[in-house]
DNA sequence: TTGTAAGCGTTATCAA
DNA sequence: TTGATAACGCTTACAA
């Protein structure tokens, strides 16, 4: 490794410019009372100099930071990518870095753990995502701890400036009123994880449509899983063995959803032809397998935009928008229920 | 947000502990030199007042601070995802934080953005994953910023120090004789993208069992896909069309082996009856799609500890583990050549 | 073994 | 509109 030639300091662009470092501070941070002259003078020996403020003492004189957090408990490597993906959106340009932070929610430690890393890191705030979000003790060291954050999660979760929300119960009601309106009336649920909230929600909607049309969801017609490939694969043999069969299958995500049709192909089912499948997610894997799924989009990447900006600008953020539509994406794995 | 109480400093501790703030900074930073009753007392008042160091304040008077990068443009979530889990397995319980920033490596502006991000950020260090970590001229660009850096590769790639390397080409030959053991002689290739070194190294593995065994690899025998599984569903149906049809497949990774396996169906063949399959990486999807599908296990979350470890000690980089064994890992989706 | 003084690169205060 | 001076919380000389 080569000695690293020292940067440029304030003092550096200071000097040069025959300015106090205080006036160069003043065109870092655009203070608007500066003479245009004083501030072009300094900003071509900034870009001749090549400096670029450095963070940790800004951190330090401002005694706050400038790295936002990824806290997640979650299964699915797209989703926490995809949500990375898009608060790097908006953090890009920023002198925000993201720092990612996969917890165990299980462990006894959690709250201790992450408190830790919180406190130690100094974060400016934190994105949560589900089921970790839904943990409101976590949330309560949150403020104890002064740190922003920004949960996503479903309505009425929290206030406006610490929220992301989408409207997963009203888009299943309307994505399985329209496999209603194909005909179906056996419509079985590969549901996901007790305790997620996300789970309920979809299982809720679901059975809004059903009750709005007088249909029933029979003791059997629900098994849940735990938003992986497996356990929506064992739990689709179970309700195909149901007699009659069920002609619709609405799983809690894409992954199982997959594991649905792949189970239907196993039996030898044709798809949409002998039995119906619809997902939630729109993750790639929808899209990928075949025939297609149809699914019901969850718009995690605008919502993770949306966080990243309530994050980065805490005075507005309840002004700023907070919830996002889920909707029905039509793709090849549904059709009328058989005759 | 309620405002957050000031946390203590370590003049705070020295106060209370009745010593100077250099005393104080001894024991943080564990120097030997010190009465072990004076340790003792003063790590009784941290305890007490929940005093942990400010990071800024250490990188600021350090001048070197406390994040470590990783750097990726790659296409699948999962494998990028078991990468960071890796490197935090090391760097849970140091003072350390990841800071993740995904690439474009096809855009123009790649490598001044990337160098924007490692100056303004002053990342004490980065790992650098395929493809962008076959990029020489990004590597010269941390060499001049004197970043430290590791990369994910191929043996011979650098020296031990900025290196962490697995054997896949021998892995895959060993993998492959092990399809010629059982009577495979029609062998096909889903390749990965051209410009990747991975999809290079997997490639010549295959061709070098093939060769030591005097077999062929027809020129329409391998057709490229992007390691997604949309390309590899194509390139799939494309190999399947051959005639006579080969009798196995291998696949550049898991991804496209579902995808292979998936064509497989799509025409009623029976895996690994008539059609062995053969993945690379050994992700979770290898698992669960069914049968199991037959990968060679790429063991690349020991290999981001070892990264996480060299980066953090980059003194002793030279020293630490830099080859790992990528291994055949067998399931259900390989079986003997049909008659 | 411990303490003093100076400095890391920035910003806030307050005066000019 | 600018600048001098004192922070911010920590570490490194160097002394004692």
């Amino acid at each position: 490794m080569p000695a690293r030639e020292p940067k440029p300091t304030i003092n550096d662009v200071a000097r040069l410019a025959g300015v106090s470092k205080k006036t160069v501070s003043r065109v870092i941070n655009k203070s608007p009372l500066l003479n245009q002259a004083t501030r072009e003078k300094i900003q071509a020996v900034i870009t001749d100099l090549g400096y670029v403020p450095n963070p940790q003492a800004r951190a330090l004189a401002l005694r706050r930071n400038f790295l936002i957090g990824l806290i997640h408990d979650n299964p699915n490597a797209q989703t926490v990518l995809t949500v990375q993906e898009g608060m790097l959106d908006e953090l890009r340009g920023t002198e925000f870095a993201l720092v990612v932070h996969p917890v165990d929610r299980k462990s006894p430690h959690f709250l201790a753990d992450i408190g830790h890393f919180i406190e130690q890191q100094r974060l400016h705030g934190i994105y949560i995502m589900p089921p970790v979000s839904e943990n409101e003790d976590f949330v309560k060291l949150c403020r104890a701890l002064g740190c922003h954050y920004v949960r996503m999660g479903s309505p009425r979760m929290d206030d406006d400036a610490h929220l992301v929300a989408s409207n997963d119960r009203e888009a299943v009601r309307e994505a399985v009123e329209y496999l209603i309106g194909l005909g179906h009336r056996r419509i079985a649920h590969v549901a996901g994880p007790g305790g997620f909230r996300s789970a309920f929600e979809r299982e809720a909607g679901l059975r809004d449509a059903l009750a709005a049309h007088g249909l029933d969801l029979p003791e059997g017609a629900v098994v849940r899983g735990h938003y992986t490939f497996e356990s929506g694969h064992a739990a689709a043999r179970q309700l195909l063995k149901i007699d009659p069969r069920p002609t619709a299958i609405f799983a809690a995500n894409d992954e199982m959803a997959a594991a649905v049709l792949h189970a239907a192909r196993e039996i030898g089912l044709d798809v949409p032809g002998d039995l119906s499948i619809l997902g939630f997610d729109d993750t790639p894997i929808a899209a990928h397998v075949w025939p297609p799924l149809s699914t019901v989009g969850w718009p995690i990447r605008a919502m993770a935009r949306a966080a990243a900006l309530k994050l980065i600008h805490p005075d507005t953020a309840g002004e700023q928008r907070s919830f996002f539509r889920s909707e029905l994406v039509l793709r090849a794995s549904t059709g009328p229920a058989p005759a």
